[in-house]
DNA sequence: GCTTCGAGCCAAATCGTTTTAAATTTTTGT
DNA sequence: ACAAAAATTTAAAACGATTTGGCTCGAAGC
């Protein structure tokens, strides 16, 4: 059913019925009702594509989704989905295999420029991105997951994980703790530089001198998890505490704690990060992990609808959230042992 | 730039610099190499919208994306991704927020005629699954990936489930389990179904009699790994081995076995279904976990490859494919400790 | 009572392509 | 060298909506 036709057997011009769907004033209520109406009744919907071409709008938020398969990904688009029911929105995933982050570059311009979404949310950025850059050059709506330090106005929305990592880092030296290892996110990334100054202002507060073989980096896997802690575990003197980039970090961390013969929360202690997933929770951890926390489904669903809010015309320079991270104690952290403490 | 515009500046026609773009054959060597050239240079690319409009296809392939945060989903997807790179076909996330099946099938009907997407991928059916009836009925290619009972033709997808739940659980009867419990899928699925009838098969096989009482089903949670392996645990006599559905769901178990005091592989036999994360493998647990296996990234990829060759043209009839799963047996499976042997 | 105004509706232009059908040019056969 | 056939190219008609600008008609202003 098309546009035309149904006009026709409401016995009213195209015009006024596209109007009165779209709500604009200059059609009368009753009309606009019984158009409305009628609408359902015989099953008409504009087709999206003429729509399209003729306001130059898409209808979607795009993503780029790389070839790491990153767990937290799926946890943010299902809050941007959460969000994003019943907007007539949705979300284009745009493939790439391109690891590396500059190579995804022209992927955004071509993005931007093609007239498939309204809007992009960039995710993970560097300090320094290009990708940012491209966007703001082309005039593109855009949204980052994180931050940088361009100085390129734009809008974003973060999580506090400098402060976040401080407070663990505090709260382990608060427990005695004076080697403390920490495995960080991918090197250059602004979260990993966040993290990485949040650690170092905790031992600075106290005069503890930064010692640069108790930090590695590296992406969110349970194997690297596993192998730093080994590694870590195999100085003299040893660290007594870790700092885990993720959960995935946190178990592999686990495994080879107990691979050592010692105990997590007794001879080790662990805090991670925790990103809230439904299918793997800090408290269920044997022992309960000691966590910073903060939803990764909330910030989808908060930034897809910053993302509406920016197409609706709020200025990116108005839309800069920081969300404070939660520091939540369990079982996986403890006094530091005797004979380790200096 | 448009295209009339475009064509103006190469002295042709907007038919033939159309067409020459589209690669049809009446359109001479020597002119299509120009345009195609020409185009690179001047940076024009045709409007999508437009395109979209007039031949009808939209150029994605559409996904239903619950809340129910499927870690499975990213790697998926992620396949798909890497499948569709290159192919200027984007992935379309359909968001929802309902939880149940059936809530779900009139946005699958909306998904469906409204344009935005050529194909849609539906994911864990039930065996008589409405999404199917539905978009069967509306004549709307779509590729299932899993498998259902209707009698409706179409396209799938699936792993053997069966098969590699019954060599499974042989292989553990093989071993001397007699009593082996299994934390299966959620309920009415047909993939759930199929992982009960192989373990129901192999335990016929050897005239062992089937216990309801060991067999349990919900999502893919450490948490309720965790939990039923617990309540497993407290039965006398208690198992000497488990069937888990997934990663998540293992790693809830060796907690439970642990919190127990019994060591997996020794006291306790554990395997469970690995669809290969990056995140997290099978290989590196502690002790190492044996389980069949079948990437779910590759399914993704081959499940987008299949929606290309429907679009193709390729009757969904012909597209049916069932692949087999690894079994890979690594240190969490051991002989059932003696005094447990009947 | 005549003009002005606004509410409500409509005809036609527009968005930027693809594709049909026809026109032109080039090649081929004799 | 000429007609017929084949190879290129093109003008114009879709595709299905939104939107500009204009039209009609009754109410309000004076």
């Amino acid at each position: 059913m098309k546009l035309k036709e149904f006009a026709r057997q409401l016995g009213l011009s195209p015009t006024t019925v596209s109007r009165a769907l779209s709500g604009y004033p200059e059609v009368s209520e009753k009309t606009r009702k019984r158009v409305a109406e009628e609408a359902v009744r015989l099953g008409y919907r504009p087709n999206i594509n003429a729509v399209r071409l003729v306001t130059g709008r898409a209808g979607a938020i795009g993503v780029v989704m790389g070839r790491t398969g990153e767990f937290h990904f799926a946890e943010f688009m299902s809050g941007m989905a959460e969000r994003l029911d019943g907007e007539d929105i949705d979300i284009l995933v745009s493939p790439t295999t391109d690891r590396d982050l500059t190579d995804q570059v022209p992927l955004y311009g071509r993005l931007a420029t093609s007239g498939r979404v309204d809007a992009v949310i960039v995710h993970s950025p560097k300090p320094n991105d290009e990708r940012i850059a491209l966007l703001h050059e082309l005039g593109f709506p855009f949204l980052l997951h994180g931050r940088s330090e361009t100085d390129v106005p734009h809008a974003w929305l973060d999580i506090d994980n400098e402060s976040a990592v401080r407070r663990a880092t505090s709260h382990l030296l608060d427990l005695g703790h004076r080697r403390i290892a920490m495995i960080n996110g991918p090197e250059g990334r602004t979260f990993s530089l966040h993290r990485d100054k949040g650690y170092r202002d905790a031992l600075e507060d106290r005069g503890i001198p930064f010692d640069p073989r108790l930090v590695t980096h590296g992406h969110f896997t349970d194997e690297l998890g596993f192998r730093f802690a080994r590694s870590f575990l195999e100085q003299t003197p040893r660290p007594t505490a870790f700092v885990a980039g993720s959960m995935m970090t946190a178990l592999g961390v686990y495994r080879a704690v107990r691979s050592r013969g010692l105990v997590v929360g007794r001879d080790i202690s662990v805090i991670a990060h925790d990103d809230v997933f439904p299918y793997l929770t800090a408290d269920n951890m044997v022992p309960s992990l000691s966590a910073t926390r903060s939803s990764m489904r909330a910030a989808g669903a908060r930034a897809a609808d910053l993302v509406l809010q920016l197409l609706a015309g709020r200025p990116a320079t108005e839309i800069h959230e920081l969300w404070p991270v939660e520091l939540i104690l369990r079982e996986s952290t403890g006094p530091a042992p005797r004979e380790a403490q200096s």
